[in-house]
DNA sequence: GTTCCTGCAAATCCTTTGCAAGTTC
DNA sequence: GAACTTGCAAAGGATTTGCAGGAAC
């Protein structure tokens, strides 16, 4: 195990130390192998990087995992129709999301100037923000230039 | 059942007969007391309005003809965080939602300005959008206004 | 009369929880 | 050794599906 991701190591440490919770061999696998991952992972992704490396990891035990993760601030549930993923988010720059509903690629964006404007709104209704999701759906680059195809993988 | 959105039932109608699908009362019933209620409701309230008027309609039902509701333009699916939630569609200017997280309030806001940020930006990456969902999740006027309570209800 | 609808119960899917055995501190 | 973690199996909650009886066309 390299020196993936140290910093993020060193805080699910600390999380767990200040907790009160216990560090295991699980927990490094998982959260080590969650940093080496392609962002945007569902359950079933991670569950399947993690049991490459040792098949007795459950199922379980990489949910309870995540949610220490995202409780740590090392990791963010995005949740796109139906299905839940997650990426990083130690050390991460806001951004949002498109998701092409033709081939399931999920492309990140980030704009400064819609995260003013919601600002504005939000202070001409007198809303608190805690959090926002922006998704938008449609099809990338290369499916618009690629032919038209039967199937279609849903988002 | 007085003229209530007369233009969405001729759509069902419509869109009923050119699926060679059949009308029945159960379906009235249920868009009707769809068009008459608030915004944003869930399969359950909806099942409760409906089953004040007909105990004996199901939940089963209930979820089928959302579904026809979707697929003929007059319902849209909100996507909570794990809830999903109804409003009308049919000749609804476009609009996103602020979510109180505190008091479960729904606020709709619509930005123009944001919407055409989005498409440059979407031209930008050379992708098609084909819908999107922006939420934005915080503290609404009064909740902010009112003391802090030990019970938040989670969005 | 054929085709579609309905409600029930059962099945599914995703996630969480109870518990006995194993680990960490 | 006390407290926490694990994996399994079971429980949960939301939604869908199979089916036999009923309604619409």
């Amino acid at each position: 195990m390299t020196s993936v991701g140290r910093e993020e190591k060193e805080i699910f440490a600390a999380y767990l130390a200040k907790n009160r919770l216990k560090r295991s061999e699980q927990r490094d696998v998982i959260l080590d192998t969650f940093l080496r991952s392609q962002s945007h992972l569902s359950v079933d992704d991670l569950l399947h990087l993690v049991q490459k490396r040792r098949q007795d990891i459950g199922r379980t035990t990489v949910y309870r995992t995540l949610k220490l993760l995202r409780s740590a601030g090392l990791a963010q549930e995005l949740e796109l129709r139906g299905e839940s993923r997650f990426e990083r988010e130690y050390n991460r720059a806001h951004h949002d999301h498109f998701i092409c509903q033709h081939c399931g690629n999920i492309i990140e964006f980030s704009s400064p100037e819609i995260e003013r404007i919601q600002d504005e709104i939000a202070a001409d209704l007198g809303f608190v923000i805690e959090g926002h999701r922006h998704q938008i759906f449609g099809q990338c680059r290369s499916c618009v230039a690629r032919p038209p195809r039967a199937e279609v993988r849903r988002y």
